[in-house]
DNA sequence: GCCTCGATTGACT
DNA sequence: GTCAATCGAGGCA
């Protein structure tokens, strides 16, 4: 039996494609981020600075890679911090052992949740990845405007344009 | 094999 | 504002 632990996201970054100089999928199939070239629906977690984890979430068809990270959420318990990356993952006890995990079937799952309004949705550029030159300022990252568990509260997104939505 | 650096955080000046 | 912690993946020889 586990202790079941849970919270909703209210911060995400989006990275799409091999040629997203900021993914790790860029250095190819092969590599650690192989899981983001399968199909939808699994964990992406890696470590970073020899101590953090960061969970992403696969989300593009087989064979094209795309995953969503998961930077911040409001936890169930009020007593954890999930306003970061490895903060999400310490909160919810997400180590490397949950790699390439099934979020449909194994019992790290994702769920609805109460729908964001458009207007209440915040875009601005991904965090930490200044290395990767133009694709740095793509952006791809979004949260929950006036959440008190945004990794970054005092930077203002642009409000989304449902337009880009398709 | 060796070296560099990271999708971060928290402590400190 | 600056900086250390800490280690594996990736780049390069």
């Amino acid at each position: 039996m586990h202790e079941e632990r849970c919270g909703r996201i209210v911060e995400v970054e989006a990275y799409i494609g091999a040629d997203d100089r900021a993914s790790h999928a860029r250095v190819g199939r092969k590599g650690r981020a192989a899981i983001m070239y399968g199909p939808a629906g699994f964990a992406y977690v890696f470590q970073v600075y020899g101590m953090h984890f960061c969970f992403n979430v696969v989300t593009e068809r087989d064979d094209f890679p795309g995953a969503v990270l998961v930077r911040a959420i409001e936890p169930a318990d009020p007593t954890e911090r999930g306003s970061g990356p490895a903060l999400v993952c310490r909160a919810l006890r997400i180590t490397r052992v949950c790699d390439g995990m099934d979020l449909v079937t194994s019992n790290l799952l994702i769920a609805d949740a109460p729908e964001v309004a458009d207007t209440d949705v915040r875009v601005g550029p991904r965090v930490g990845v200044d290395y990767a030159g133009e694709w740095a300022g793509r952006p791809w990252r979004f949260w929950v405007a006036n959440s008190q568990h945004v990794s970054r509260p005092r930077v203002t997104g642009t409000t989304l344009d449902p337009a880009m939505l398709g």
